[in-house]
DNA sequence: GGAATAGTGTCTGTGAGACACTATGAG
DNA sequence: CTCATAGTGTCTCACAGACACTATTCC
């Protein structure tokens, strides 16, 4: 371990941001148009250099705030705020073109926001259903606009972010950081739905998320923004990990 | 995303490697005693400098090598060498006195070795029981020697590094890179019951991990080395996610 | 009334865990 | 023989998935 302060092979560390939430039964990524060389004019994730003297999670909650006002917390935000942990770390000698930089990729889970508020120096921002960046297996291109595929590696943390979800809901209780404070047992399901791309049996849909303890509790309330007959409000229990977990079809 | 070729921070980049492997019955991982300050004298993680121009997983397969002899392969190496993924990035500014370090760590899971050969300039490097580091949730403290708290953050990276094996063994066929090429089935399961620290039952433990396609390949072969009846042996099958995954008890 | 969503009851198959029992070696 | 480990059979309980049925709203 030759560690020597003086001597070291001089590194640039970022942090980009995996921003998923679900509009209107898709699963969407935020993305940003880059203005400035290389892939200029491609689209790409959100992120930007951690500071001197910033911690790696506080550089991605920055990012954050600055390219959507939202407020993240690692571990247990209130309801309102977004889920944020460390995916996983790109350095490729020859991922950027530039220099040598190594990319600390976080992943945000977050609800339904308005289009967000361009910030920094990115000339366009924007969300993106997944499906027009990445081919899913067995799905595919659409007939709608594509985005991709976007600049340096950024496909890829897309993928592996967008896969971290969906295994992550599974055992844990995080698909209700996609939700509202309040939401309906209906609302969750159509969570599960788009992050997982499948149709699920609303019957044992609910059975099952309600006998799981502590993942929901009930407000009292109720709403019929659905349609139908009035749902049940509920906000997350505090349980983190689901026992048993909700298991994906055909895994 | 303000990138700056010639003006951004520096930051150096490490790679630290939390290599586990079961011994004797217990989850050990190797520790390397520190040569020089800070921390000198203390165990920590091997590890090192990445190099300009290296990949990080390069990186890390280049120390493994260099302080255990072990190759290591990523995804699917064959059955004698290590597997080898990456952890997660720790990056806090206060984490080294010396410079800003942000260090990306790798987990490596090796079949039980012989005591490794020292090399680079850490004087000492060994096999430490995880207990004797990192107090165990109802276990805790042994009469044995103790080798921690590690240096740096390293207590923090070691745990989070067995927290990750316990949790893999559980959906992947990862518990057989603690094996030998060729093994038996009370050999898997004793890598269980070290690793997760319980006891399994042996006829329930054969007839699922039997059961599992793809797990488990019969070589033909049979052996008597742990006593008693001779054992079929088996190397790992092709499949990597299990279904139906093993279950730690009393999660 | 019909359409839509919410929520309950019930059956069936699968698999986990408990544990009796048999098989085959070493000493 | 005894002891140790390997391996099989069988029972029970829990739960996933299929699906009939009822409940409550809006039109």
């Amino acid at each position: 371990m030759p560690y020597d302060p003086s001597a070291f092979p001089p590194f640039a560390v970022t942090v980009d941001l995996v921003v998923l939430t679900v509009r209107s039964h898709a699963l969407c990524a935020l993305i940003v148009r880059r203005g400035e060389p290389p892939h200029q004019g491609r689209w790409a994730l959100p992120g930007g250099f951690v500071l001197p003297g910033e911690d790696l999670a506080a550089a991605a909650a920055r990012e954050l705030d600055e390219e959507t006002g939202l407020r993240a917390y690692g571990t247990e935000g209130s309801a309102t705020e977004a889920h944020l942990e460390q995916l996983a770390t790109y350095g490729d000698p020859q991922r950027d073109p530039r220099m040598r930089v190594v990319s600390v990729a976080h992943l945000v889970l977050a609800p339904d926001l308005p289009t967000p508020r361009p910030g920094g120096d990115a000339y366009g921002v924007r969300w993106a259903s997944v499906d027009s960046m990445i081919s899913s297996p067995g799905g595919g291109v659409r007939d709608a606009e594509r985005f991709g595929p976007l600049a340096f590696d950024h496909d890829r943390i897309l993928r592996d972010g967008v896969e971290r979800a969906r295994s992550k809901i599974e055992y844990s209780s995080l698909a209700t950081a996609f939700c509202p404070p309040e939401f309906t047992v209906g609302e969750l399901r159509r969570v599960y739905e788009a992050v997982w791309g499948v149709s699920l049996d609303p019957r044992n849909f609910h059975r099952k998320v309600t006998g799981t303890p502590g993942f929901l509790v009930a407000t009292g309330g109720s709403t019929t923004r659905q349609g139908g007959r009035p749902a049940q409000l509920f906000h997350a229990g505090g349980a983190t990990l689901l026992n048993p977990p909700m298991l994906r079809p055909e895994s």
